[in-house]
DNA sequence: TTATAGTTGACTGATTTAGTTGGTTATTGC
DNA sequence: GCAATAACCAACTAAATCAGTCAACTATAA
């Protein structure tokens, strides 16, 4: 388990996606307009989250990802481990041989502090994140701005 | 709050010191001896673990550092603050202005999952860890090996 | 048929990680 | 006083990761 800004970057993604379910799938385009993150890294998340089937796509105009499961059932270290693919974080891989064929004291503290932490992230998903106040109120802002940006746009040319 | 192997490497350093407290200062050769992490990194760490004032250091001759507060006292998150000194995980450095002068969705989010995480690395100390049946195996196993190189290194002379 | 949007891969600069090298300073014991 | 020890310090490096760019390709809706 690692924290980084990877992580970080594909909750508040999966996380828009959540908030604007049930119209239809979400394009990348939205999401990096709504979330300030570049198009193209959000592209190389989505194809980890996809294989761990996260998300499903569809391709096309008036495409983009969906949700593959309700956000009841999608966990933030799900999402985070997508990411960040195993990096074996122990030294040994779980062979559990770190040191001169034994177990090293780092394999036994680190194993037991990060399963506590993903233990920890396993039990907030997406709904409960949705759920919250502060989460709703930043993502109208967010619609608005982006639909007014979208006005531009469109009267630009 | 970030995690990764550097804080790893501190903590199993921490660990170590709190397992040989009692028999004066622990130099840093002999964690790295212990532990399997280079010396001139260890001493990176422990430049900052001290800034911190988690540990305290004795020159010379059979000096080399020790805990500056008992074990109960010192806490995970804390080491791994220290190492890993405050990166503005929230783009904006707390100031809340980070997408055109408002908060982003982000910010509230990861703040919240952060906090929480501190807050539950912030309830484990360092004697917590010591009390554990595996560490101090591993521990014991570890110090007998080290005696035994030391010794071949004298009978090689 | 065209525009949309996902898919893929190669490539890049910046930062972080982990470690090396080569010093200096303080302290101890002879 | 001198040699050995070990903390302290700074510059430098290779490798990995982060974040993003660019360019091509494929499926599909209108």
């Amino acid at each position: 388990m690692r924290l980084t800004t990877k992580g970080r970057y594909a909750v508040t993604a999966m996380l828009d996606l959540a908030l604007h379910a049930g119209s239809g799938p979400i394009s990348l385009a939205d999401i990096s307009g709504r979330q300030d993150i570049s198009l193209s890294y959000l592209e190389q998340l989505f194809a980890k989250l996809r294989r761990r089937e996260l998300v499903s796509s569809v391709r096309g105009p008036g495409g983009g990802y969906r949700l593959s499961r309700e956000g009841e059932h999608i966990y933030v270290a799900e999402i985070i481990d997508a990411v960040n693919e195993a990096v074996d974080a122990t030294g040994c891989g779980g062979s559990s041989d770190c040191q001169q064929g034994e177990i090293c004291l780092t394999h036994h503290l680190w194993c037991d502090l990060s399963d506590q932490i993903h233990g920890f992230l396993s039990q907030i998903s997406l709904a409960n994140l949705v759920e919250k106040r502060e989460v709703q109120s930043v993502s109208a802002r967010q619609d608005m701005r982006a639909q007014s940006t979208e006005r531009l746009t469109l009267t630009e040319i």
